[in-house]
DNA sequence: CCTTCACATTGATACTTGTCAATGTAAAGG
DNA sequence: CCTTTACATTGACAAGTATCAATGTGAAGG
């Protein structure tokens, strides 16, 4: 599929900003006592996971290269702008990030971020 | 990809599929897509770690052996009743363990249930 | 018995969050 | 121009959460 384009011909990205409060990651958890401001920022990435619907989210992003926000709207259930406020809150902490290509948004996930976090947890 | 062609051509993405089938508590999540059960139980946990309050709390605990409720007030600055709700949290997602000895709680992580969120997160 | 200590529970309050209808915006095609 | 489409934003409301003062509970030592 998609055989017959090219990607020059795509308008302009549209990056969505990640939160740049969240600093490099992720020693393990009892390696170090956290700080508060580690923690607020490790807590933001955990908050973003707190959520069935987000989890359900990254699940099918991840299970694809590439999921359309449209695709995302019939499996979880949701309304559309409820759906952007779930793409929005992921994004923020680095989980995914999305492209704008024509009308469509294109979300996929952020190894190296999923990785941060399984650092923090891991002894 | 995207040789050639126009937004229009290109196939209207398409719902996906959610898998409906069992996984263990934690399997990577782009493995399978979660179904709305296992959303829930997974995101408790995450829930529990979304707060800067527990995760300090939590890595105060993992850096000793044992640690006791009243030794969790003063480096985290919290009221008695608050540290009390904070360790409850914890212990319902089965973050950690407290055993009470005397008058005295003492508390101690569950390393299997970080191996289990490291597991999620793994690619 | 009584007192003290360590922790749990309750109740109140302020703050945050998930949800969607309504509306705005920008792209694509007539 | 105009219409349609895909997504973002706004505003409102209900539900959830973090916090602590006050109070309850049970253990240890008089």
């Amino acid at each position: 599929m998609f055989v017959n384009s090219t990607i020059e011909e795509m308008p302009h990205p549209k990056t969505i900003a990640v939160d740049e409060n969240v600093v490099s990651c992720c020693s393990p958890l009892a390696n170090i006592a956290l700080t508060e401001v580690e923690a607020v920022d490790i807590a933001q990435i955990f908050g973003a996971l707190s959520d069935p619907v987000r989890l359900r989210m990254l699940s099918l992003v991840a299970s694809e290269d590439e999921v359309c926000s449209c695709a995302l709207e019939e499996p979880l259930g949701k309304s559309q702008p409820t759906i952007s406020h779930h793409t929005r809150i992921l994004a923020e902490a680095g989980l995914i990030v999305g492209e704008k290509r024509g009308r469509w948004m294109w979300w996929r996930v952020v190894p190296e971020r999923l990785a941060d976090v399984a650092r923090i947890m891991s002894s």
